[in-house]
DNA sequence: GCGGACAAAATCGTATACAATAATGGCGAC
DNA sequence: GTCGCCATTATTGTATACGATTTTGTCCGC
């Protein structure tokens, strides 16, 4: 429904369908059917189911084949490991970035900061947990490891559709306290308290989802019929 | 040049030339001709690049635009970054599987030893060595962490690349060494120890590998010219 | 004999057409 | 009236055709 973009590469496509689900944008479980999506980027079904691939390999989209795709719904299982493999690389790679974080490194971290508060105070609170996940995505690049950074990238894109799914309060103040210590200790290159922080801030961002007793019944219960 | 497989699906072509990769039947830089991969397994070309898209988002392969798919030919940043990350993910990986390891782990384990033995002195140094990852995968699987299992399969997966470019030594033996180790550990359900094994294992293995000096001069005088 | 430019060939990028499969609606039987 | 079966429809899976780009081989000029 938006602007129809002249862009035509399959990875653009990926890319503004991932924004779109990261902003909540795109609900878990819609239906991306290939015909639509080509006609709104103006572009035939191959290109769009290259980038319909593309997502579904980081996980984004679930392809039932001669079904379709649609935006993945994470389990509650899957949501735990997310953040259980985001605990064992965050931490030492913030300790990694704190060690090598220059000036321009910080003035980026802190413009990020700063679109996030107003994205916040805009009333865009999409955008604004989008670019909360930047953050972290930006940690990795600074510690120059792009291996890993790969990782966190497709591990934040997920955590987003888990907090979708399962986030149960609005502490989003609570985040931003906790990217502003990290600030902090990057810009003191204090790598034991990034590395810390960086730990104590996924436990926080966990604990602040409801992820009880989801295992034995699906979210909806046409899901149950469906299979 | 093998026997013409009747599968069909992007999925079995994808693992036949990740298994094809990972045994160094296919050398770093090889060319991928979509016509070629397609006349060999009886498919369109459309199926063969769906295959190559995914191989790619693995870093298997590397996709040049209009020129066409060839095997990656990992730099030494890579190699260093590739087990970075697995330093990150597998001695803790391996922990929590030594507290899960059951009895079936263990027989499949010992299977999986005794045919990397059986391929070496059958003079399958590639078989091997692809049997030698598969331990690794097998941890992650036991871990229960299929999250972090995938990005594991992907960095052995790519580790293969790199020790094909890399390796200096054959000291395979003291691979088995390391691994019959971890087996102990993983019997005793002895976390620590195998946390403390896996590290220093990979340490091993990175130690292994010649990946000096290379970061100026490129692999091939004719890789300089291409570019 | 050597270098550069042009032409021919090969390969990839995209679109479209057809086939296969699953979802939907209607019809008939009980 | 309801359940089950069958035809219709819609959507995806695959193949093929055409256009764009790159590579390579050849020819002419120097």
């Amino acid at each position: 429904m938006d602007a129809i973009a002249q862009e035509k590469t399959a990875e653009s496509i990926a890319t503004d369908l991932a924004l779109a689900i990261h902003e909540h944008r795109l609900s878990p479980g819609a239906k991306l059917s290939e015909d639509e999506v080509g006609e709104i980027f103006g572009v035939s079904r191959t290109v769009v189911r290259a980038a319909l691939q593309r997502l579904a390999h980081d996980r984004l989209v679930e392809l039932k084949r001669n079904r379709g795709a649609f935006v993945a719904k994470p389990t509650v299982k899957e949501a735990r490991e997310v953040f259980e493999a985001r605990a064992l690389l965050e931490p030492r790679t913030a300790r990694s970035a704190a060690e090598r974080t220059t000036e321009a490194d910080m003035i980026r971290l802190r413009s990020h900061i700063a679109e996030e508060h107003a994205a916040l105070h805009a009333g865009n609170p999409g955008r604004a947990l989008f670019l909360s996940g930047l953050f972290h995505t930006e940690i990795a690049r600074i510690a120059n490891q792009a291996t890993v950074e790969a990782f966190i990238v497709q591990l934040v894109a997920r955590s987003s559709l888990i907090i979708a799914l399962y986030w149960q309060r609005r502490n989003a103040l609570c985040e931003s306290h906790a990217h502003h210590a990290l600030l902090d200790a990057l810009k003191h290159h204090d790598g034991d308290r990034a590395e810390e922080l960086m730990k104590h801030h996924l436990l926080d961002l966990l604990s602040s989802l409801d992820l009880r007793n989801s295992e034995s019944a699906p979210r909806s219960l046409r899901e149950a019929l469906r299979h």
